[in-house]
Order: structure tokens, then C-alpha cells, then sequence
DNA sequence: CCATCATTGCAACTAAAAGTTGCAAAGTGG
DNA sequence: CCACTTTGCAACTTTTAGTTGCAATGATGG
């Protein structure tokens, strides 16, 4: 003779799972690393905390975890355009969507942390690298339309200017990336190179 | 009847006062905003915490005394070199000296927090716009030259890309501005404006 | 439909860290 | 030398993290 039936009854399995882990992310971008709380994780989740330290032991499991389901999901990539100004306007606007976002800022938050135990360390960047390598394609073509010479400006330095530019824009300024503020970067950048 | 003299004898006033406020930026440095603990800071200015706790009641308190504190001591001005040039690159210069070390950290961190109470936010967020102020001075010269067109390409945008470059070289990548490295992104930037 | 097994919730616990208070001891200034 | 201030110290309270045993709930296979 229970008072009231639950929505749906109890969940478990999947859909708990994925509740936590949104909510790791979403902790992760408000708090940090080193403010995050698995209680309050599992408050917001709806949870119970024991299922949660039942399923990731530690802290820096469920931050790992959370963090590489984020990546997982996080498809987008770089296309050719067929010009530098197309390819790196695409790029710039790929950056900022991902920065701003709960999964964003808890990877940006992640890489900046010096107390992030190894593993999560490594799964921080590892979306730095990925974007290197493919930023590697886009100066390979731009270098054979012989819009970018890769000697005269290596690609790291300009890749920083580009990421850090949205970095600074997004997450110290907290102001929008508008279509206006990304054509002035891209800009500077393209007669930059040319 | 003591045992043993103190070296110096039990330090007060300011001397104290200075070794919480490093202290504080070391801990800021290392752990971040959130992960600051009153206690870990007093053991380190080998002070009782209930020393730190009597003149900052609460930890926002002392991180803003101490953020404070450090930048009355950034003194640092942009010099005019005559060149747009010269200007950006003693600017770079001075945005990654100012950034690799603990008072730079502290700043930077804070300044990415969320949970920043209204002051220290205030606080962090002063240098970005004193630098700011500073820059446009080195646009006007810069315009008065003709070497920038400011309405062509707005300073704000610009001035993103050369900070956010170094944080995102100093920060994310870990990596030192080398004279080669800041040499490309100066580069880059004085071509693409002229 | 029932029996079994895995998973979750709950409450009570331990451990550790944050923050507080009263008082003795050490320094400071007239 | 005496009053006054500041610091250290130890013993607290409070809060938060993390653990454990058990009941309840949901899934699964016959």
C-alpha cells in the first residue's frame, strides 16, 4: 500500500549512468576539478551517493569517465572549405561552440588544473592533440594553395592564437564569439600568412 | 626557563601579514580558487591558523587581500618603441612573464572561476582591463602611424589573440615563449593589420 | 506467475578537514 | 615596568567525504 507510484518507478542501468555523468560534467564546469564533490554530483543526478561511489571508486574515475564519455560523443570535424579563410572561419566557430559548453569548460577547467591526477590530465588534452593533428590537414592544403608557408609560421604558433583567442574571448571575457569578432581573428590571420 | 630561542623571535605586524598573502598566492597558484584551504596556507606561512582567520574572516577575504597585494606590485608598463612591432613583442614579453609565475596563475585562475565571489572576481578581471586601457594607447600610436586601422580591425579582437595566445601557450601547452615562437605570432599579427 | 539475482535507496556510521573559542605566552610602546 | 596587543596552542563544534549493512525495487529465466 504505497502512498504514491514513482513516474517511471526506479531507474537503473543506462539511463542512471548517463544522468551521473551529465551531471559530473555539469559540476565539472562550475566547480573545477578540485571543487568537485561526488555528493553533490549525485544530488543533482538525483542519486543516491552510494551508487555512485559504487559504480567509480574514486573521484578522478568518475572524472575520467565523465570526461571521455564527453569526448566520445563529440564528432565535429574539421572540413575543407577550399580556402584558408573558409577553413579557418569553420575552425574558429568549432572552437567556440565546444568551449562554450558544460563539456567545454569542465575539459578547459581539466587541462588547466596542475592537481589533475594523470589519467585525467592526459584525456584533457587529448582534444588538444586531436585538433593539432587536424589542424595539420588544413596547413598541408593551405600550404598547397600556397596560402601558408609552414616554415615561415609553424602551425603550433598560430594554432595557439587561434584557440587562445576563443579561450580568452569565451572564457575570461564571458563574451559571445559574434560572426564579426571571428571574421577580424580570421582576418588578421590570413593576411597575417599571405 | 625555555629550552631554545627562537631564531628571531615570534614574528608579528606586517612580516606576518606578508608571508599569509604569498603563501595565499602560492596555494591559488597550485590549487585554484576552489581547492584553497585557510589551513594549508597558514602551515605554509608557518603561522597558526587562527593567526589568518583573526584579520580575514573568510577565505574570499583573503584571496582578494592577496590578489590585491600582488597587483599593487605588478608595476610593468607597455613602453613606446617606436614601432607596432616592438610594441607587441615587449608586449607578448610582459603577458607571458606576467603569467609564468604564481602571482600570474593565481590571477588567471580565479579569473576562470565561477565561484568567484563579486570582489574577487572584480579583482582578477582589473588587470585584463588596466592591460586593456594600455593597449589602446599602443593602437593610437599604432594608428597615428598607419600601421593600424582600428575600425578595419577592432583592438579587443586583436588583443585576444596576443594574450590568449600566450595563456594558451603558457597554460594549456605548458611550453615557455621562446623569442622564435613570440617572433611568429608577432608576425602574423603585424601583417595581417598592415 | 514465481523465484532468483543484481542494483538502488536509505540510514547510520567513521574519518578528515574546516572553522571557533578561551587562555597562556610573547612581543610592543609608553 | 606596566598596560595593551598580537600570536600560538589545544580543545572544541560543524561540515563534508566516504563506508557499510540491510531493506526495497526492478529485471530475468523458468
Amino acid at each position: 500500500m504505497s502512498t504514491a507510484r514513482r513516474d517511471t518507478g526506479r531507474a537503473r542501468g543506462k539511463p542512471i549512468e548517463d544522468a551521473i555523468l551529465t551531471a559530473t560534467l555539469d559540476e565539472l564546469s562550475t566547480y573545477g576539478l578540485d571543487g568537485l564533490s561526488v555528493p553533490r554530483v549525485a544530488a543533482a543526478a538525483e542519486v543516491n551517493k552510494t551508487t555512485v561511489y559504487r559504480r567509480w571508486p574514486t573521484r578522478e574515475a568518475l572524472v575520467a569517465a565523465a570526461l571521455e564519455a564527453a569526448l566520445r560523443e563529440t564528432a565535429g570535424e574539421l572540413i575543407d572549405t577550399g580556402s584558408l579563410r573558409g577553413d579557418l572561419r569553420w575552425m574558429l566557430q568549432l572552437v567556440a561552440q565546444r568551449l562554450d559548453s558544460a563539456e567545454g569548460r569542465a575539459l578547459a577547467r581539466a587541462a588547466l588544473s596542475e592537481q589533475a591526477a594523470a589519467a585525467v590530465a592526459e584525456l584533457s588534452r587529448d582534444p588538444m592533440v586531436r585538433a593539432q593533428a587536424a589542424v595539420l590537414a588544413l596547413v598541408a592544403r593551405a600550404a598547397a594553395r600556397g596560402e601558408w608557408d609552414p616554415n615561415r609560421h609553424p602551425p603550433d604558433a598560430v594554432l595557439a592564437m587561434l584557440t587562445g583567442s576563443v579561450m580568452h574571448r569565451v572564457l575570461l571575457e564571458r563574451q559571445p564569439v559574434t560572426p564579426e569578432w571571428a571574421e577580424t581573428v580570421v582576418d588578421v590571420v590570413v593576411r597575417g600568412l599571405g
